[in-house]
DNA sequence: GTCTATACACCGATAGAC
DNA sequence: GTCTATCGGTGTATAGAC
């Protein structure tokens, strides 16, 4: 039985900071913590208008997850189709990837199954064009590179600066260097 | 300004109970889910007594990590002085490791300051004893393992395996065979 | 597009009887 | 050690006026 309530456009103003607001409450006090009341004070509007925008708390979870995913994956081609990809690669998740936010939604994938599908999506997609990105690389150089595959660059690539910036963000640094150099150790062989 | 309301035991059955509940809770609903009524309701006990045996719902989720880590840090501890360490702490937390948890954990960090330093002790600890025995290794063989040191398979070991666990509870399995033997291949450099 | 008003459930936490 | 009863607050979500 579908609801009779009115919707807003899904992407004005408000809407866009309502989508900012919530990533500022998952950032500073978590997923618990985004509810409609406090988002809409974030945003200094009032509760009922995030209702007017997101059918549910879910689907404005899910909307925030899929504008953060856009960007990602548009970033992401362009450090891929740059002249040396896997440095920029690495350079972008290593400054930009915000540790806190991912974790938020990795947590919340665990029991919201449309940020579940999201996350899959989303990584896959991501992995696909890096892994595509550095196997080009490697047919360019031919050399090689023994257990160091294109495929286990990527995944290395993602999750090591994914974990490197949550744990530095808890103030944990044990091995950080070290595995710092090896990774870029690594990425020396093919770019 | 203390309260006077009676506290229990902290090693009953009950707590421990509450405790086994409150895991489940986190396992399958997230930290958003794990409430007092919950928790009691997944025990099957009334929702005051979590206040008798834990003194606020903080407590509870601490106390819950804190037994978590106790015995991870008593298992890794065998691990560690066993025949083929390394071996050992990989095989143990490849398949044991709970990642959907331990990330409900990692994300309740963020904004829980007493998750948050309980996870950095854990953290810096384990990585303590698994870099000591990596290195004791080395020093038997010899070899030189150029970048491969110690501290950096320290934190691959723990992070790799986190984050396998946790893509393939995602339905992601996108390079998990490749950096698989990679870590093999590197572990094989020391045991 | 934004407002007021409001429904109804659930939250953490406490008091005090048994 | 466990129970009943209960407080004040907050949650999602909706109805309908402006």
């Amino acid at each position: 039985m579908a609801s009779h309530r009115r919707m807003g456009p899904s992407d004005s103003a408000t809407s866009n900071a309502l989508l900012d607001a919530t990533e500022r409450v998952l950032r500073n006090d978590g997923y618990g913590a985004a509810t409609s009341r406090r988002v809409a004070q974030e945003a200094g509007l009032k509760q009922q208008l995030v209702y007017y925008y997101f059918r549910t708390m879910d689907d404005l979870l899910l909307a925030c997850f899929r504008r953060r995913t856009e960007r990602a994956l548009v970033r992401l081609e362009q450090d891929a189709a740059s002249e040396h990809p896997v440095q920029a690669i690495w350079q972008t998740l290593s400054n930009a990837s915000d540790g806190k936010l991912s974790f938020e939604f990795m947590a919340l994938a665990n029991h919201h199954e449309g940020v579940r599908e999201e996350v899959a999506r989303f990584v896959t997609e991501s992995r696909r064009i890096e892994t595509a990105a550095i196997a080009r690389l490697q047919g360019e150089r031919a050399t090689d590179t023994g257990p160091v595959t294109p495929a286990a660059v990527a995944f290395l690539l993602s999750t090591v600066t994914l974990m490197l910036g949550r744990e530095a963000a808890t103030g944990i640094d044990e091995g950080h260097k070290d595995v710092r150099a090896l990774i870029e150790w690594a990425l020396g062989k093919f770019d």
